[in-house]
RNA sequence: GGCGGUAUAGCCAAGUGGUAAGGCAGAGGUCUGCAAAACCUUUAGCACCGGUUCGAAUCCGGUUACCGCCUCCA
């Protein structure tokens, strides 16, 4: 089965062919560094890990690029407030990005350029659009002009004159239209800049993803994603820029995660309601984020409230606590059952749904709950009372590597508990067979203060930390 | 004004023509010394109005509500 993918160019879902076989170029728009990532900003980077690592699965290699905005207005202007250099900001907050991120099991980008790094390219880039009469040169800024560019507005579905009314003309542009975007701004005072034929400055926006995707990616690459406010105007501004300079196809397929809203609300600064990364991690496991972000189609807006979250929480739990109780009846289970291959055989098919709704534009949506299906047949089967150790081992193959997909890994309990406790659990299993079991209770009521909590089962009890 | 999105059970969320997946929460039951885990049962006619159709959350028209983009933004 192939891949389809919706594509906001199109807006239709398409099949996804690669431009090499085997092979899928992916560049995601990743953040301006200027302070710590907040929830929005780790959907797309969830979303797009777990398309990536879905990828993977099937089997393509991919290269994946997301590029850090290390300077720009914002960051200056945090430059300026700390009193620190505009690269010190850039470098604490990229490292406080891939922080973040690499807790909640976003894998590393193949590449991840900053534009700092990136400057001749871009320069090169902008001198070409001049070159070919796309952009002009005003008293040091450089304007791309986008009525110069057939096709401008194909991404995001408006003609040029619609857009024309909403484009706003300050007192003091350059700009010959006020359609025309910045490809390089002259520096100011004191400013960070760096040399460019047309004077000293620093690049727009917008260039420096058309710039750094052709440098680590080509001319034509695969797929282009971001959060859906990215497709105007900056991925049209890309569009723009790449075709009109390389005259191909800039990228086949755009995908746009959609948003998120706190408690029903738009997240933003004057409502104060917006929540960093940094401190849900703090009080929340990393997989329940995860995992509750892919619990909504990634097109969808989600909400997002402390309630969902704890109800998410349960709901992976339900998925481990299946892997677990697999775990335990391990030692129970035998080699020899004859209706082995009927169990085998339904695995396979939860694997394969699996996969077709992944296929699907991947609806992580209805993955999972092929997930929770899995899950129930598994603990269906323990109530057998002749389980064999290879259907074990397959169920718990398939939850692994289904969880793996998304980006959720399942840690094995400490193994060892501290010998006194070792002893109380053989003390309670000593007053349960003498039938005391006020003494038995009591026990398991001590260590459930210390968040051990006990459960028995036909094959013996069974220990979880809390 | 232009473009687009959403409205499905207490909550979350799939489903885009054939009589509503899944999860959380709740209720009842089985199992258990009790519990836990698990399993079983149970709760919707899909915003509203009209139309097309043998048949519509699903298509068409209209209405209402909320939201996003068009300006830095994931």
């Amino acid at each position: 089965m192939s891949i389809t993918i919706y594509n906001t160019l199109t807006r239709e879902k398409e099949t996804f062919k690669p431009i090499e076989d085997g092979k899928v170029r992916m560049y995601v728009c990743g953040p301006t560094v200027y302070n710590f990532i907040h929830i929005g900003n780790a959907r797309p980077a969830i979303v797009f890990d777990t398309v990536r690592r879905y990828f993977e699965y099937k089997g393509y290699t991919v290269d994946y690029v997301l590029n850090f905005t290390d300077v720009d207005d914002k960051i200056i202007k945090a430059a300026n407030e700390l009193g620190e250099d505009v690269s010190e900001v850039a470098n604490r907050f990229i490292d406080a990005y891939l922080e973040d991120v690499s807790a909640l099991g976003v894998k590393k980008a193949t590449f991840n350029p900053r534009v700092t790094n990136t400057m001749d390219e871009i320069i090169a880039f902008i001198q070409e659009l001049i070159e070919k009469g796309f952009a002009y040169e005003a008293d040091g800024d450089v304007y791309f002009r986008p009525r110069a560019f057939d096709g401008y507005g194909k991404l995001s579905h408006q003609s040029i004159d619609e857009l024309r009314s909403g484009a706003r003309i300050q007192i003091g542009e350059k700009k010959d239209d006020p359609l025309d975007f910045a490809l390089w701004k002259a520096a100011k005072e004191g400013e960070i800049a760096w040399d460019a034929p047309w004077g000293q400055g620093r690049p727009g926006w917008h260039i420096e993803c058309s710039a750094m995707a052709k440098k680590y990616l080509g001319e034509t690459i695969d797929i282009h994603a971001g959060g859906q406010d990215l497709t105007f105007p900056h991925h049209e501004n890309e569009i723009a820029q790449s075709e009109a300079n390389n005259g191909k196809t800039f990228a086949n397929y755009w995908m746009h995660n959609g948003y998120i809203n706190i408690d029903n609300e738009k997240m933003s600064k004057s409502l104060g309601n917006f929540v960093l990364t940094r401190d849900l991690l703090k009080k929340h496991d990393p997989q329940v984020i995860r995992f509750f972000m892919l619990s909504v189609q990634y097109r969808h807006p989600i909400n997002f409230t402390e309630e969902l979250l704890q109800s998410t929480q349960n709901s992976l739990e339900r998925i481990k606590t299946a892997y677990f109780n697999l775990e335990h009846r391990k030692n129970a289970s035998t080699n020899l059952s004859n209706d082995n291959d009927e169990w085998l055989k339904s695995i396979e098919y939860y694997l394969q749904r699996f996969q077709e709704e992944m296929d699907d534009d991947f609806n992580t949506a209805n993955s999972i709950s092929v997930l929770f299906d899995l899950a129930k047949e598994a603990n269906l089967y323990l109530q057998s009372n002749h389980t064999s150790t290879e259907v074990i081992d397959k169920f718990q193959e398939a939850i692994i590597k289904l969880l793996g997909i998304l980006g959720i890994t399942i840690e094995h309990e400490n193994e060892l508990l501290d010998d006194d406790i070792e002893a109380l659990i053989e003390e309670r299993n000593e007053a349960r067979k003498n039938r005391n079991f006020a003494r038995a209770d009591e026990i398991r009521d001590m260590l459930k203060d210390q968040n051990i909590i006990l459960e028995d089962t036909p094959q013996g009890v069974r220990w979880k930390r809390g």
